[in-house]
DNA sequence: AACCCCAACAACCGCATGTAT
DNA sequence: CATACATGCGGTTGTTGGGGT
């Protein structure tokens, strides 16, 4: 017995969110949590199917997401997770806070792979290109769906590295968006007491990334918290998610514009008051 | 100015997996 | 154990905006 497809129903509203829609979902997950995706919409007041909801709270108004464009630290993560783990793309959005699977999938199919055959380098196997494939350039996609691309991390068939690939990328090294926020401006228990995400609660103990060879972020994060934000790094924590913040109702001029550091970093503690404070109640 | 092309990304679709009954 | 249902995941498509001609 197959499932029926739950977005077929007559009635129901497909294509782009409204900001109004956005609005309503938001209001109403912030103020009742996460659960029963089916039943969201019917609570929510949006005629739209539980999945399309869970979808647009996962790639766009989750609080804690970041905006805009992978950072080049962010980018060699992917490339590097990739070789290890295939198209698992919730699996390499773990390892990076605050980015989503579909982001990341986005992002590898519209720039990384290109960069990557330019580099000569393919990116379904991470090995160089062999001068008749790179021909064709057609990525093998074979019936049934178990491509080596697909399910066969790339690392584990080959101890050879491309020589683009420097050092080794260590999971266990990238710091979870919490940390950084905790190193940033958050006591600990606020932090712990406040989960924003689950999934982005996987990483690694704050010991372990230590190392030298951390990201630039965490590294920058760091800084950060010893005294204050720095200008050349800021983009690299995150963007600004102008429109949820706006609909959670933030002052419009705090929500579009932190030029500069402290100008971020009030705006910043404001939004992650509001966030965090939501999510408390929410999970009391 | 109008048209076309393409890149970027939001959203959808179908299948896989986990879980409750 | 079988079934139904909820959710997660990855591939694909549709839309939109910007740049080039």
């Amino acid at each position: 017995m197959g499932r029926q497809p739950c977005c077929d129903k007559v009635g129901l509203k497909k294509g782009p969110w409204t900001a109004e829609e956005d609005q309503k979902l938001v209001s109403f997950l912030l103020g009742n949590g996460q659960c029963c995706w089916r039943a969201v919409p019917k609570l929510a007041g949006l005629l739209r199917c539980g999945k399309s909801c869970r979808l647009r709270w996962t790639n766009y108004l989750r609080p804690d997401l970041k905006r805009g464009l992978l950072s080049d630290e962010e980018e060699k993560t992917v490339i590097d997770l990739h070789e290890q783990l295939g198209n698992r793309w919730s699996k390499i959005a773990s390892h990076l806070p605050g980015r989503t699977d579909n982001e990341i999938k986005n992002h590898w199919n519209t720039h990384i792979k290109k960069k990557l055959r330019k580099m000569g380098i393919d990116p379904a196997t991470h090995k160089p290109l062999q001068p008749a494939a790179a021909a064709h350039q057609q990525p093998q996609r074979p019936t049934g769906g178990d491509s080596p691309e697909q399910k066969v991390p790339a690392a584990a068939a080959t101890g050879s590295q491309s020589g683009a690939e420097e050092d080794m990328f260590c999971p266990d090294e990238v710091p979870t968006m919490m940390q950084l926020l905790d190193n940033i401006i958050l006591p600990c228990d606020v932090v712990e007491a406040a989960p924003l995400d689950s999934s982005c609660g996987t990483a690694s103990s704050p010991a372990e990334s230590s190392s030298s060879s951390s990201s630039s972020s965490a590294s920058a994060a760091s800084r950060g918290g010893g005294g204050g934000f720095e200008d050349d790094w800021l983009p690299q924590i995150m963007e600004w998610p102008v429109e949820p913040m706006f609909m959670m109702g933030l002052d419009v001029d705090v929500v579009t514009g932190p030029t500069s550091a402290w100008e971020f970093e009030d705006a910043f503690n404001a939004y992650q008051r509001i966030a965090l404070f939501d999510h408390q109640e929410t999970w009391a």
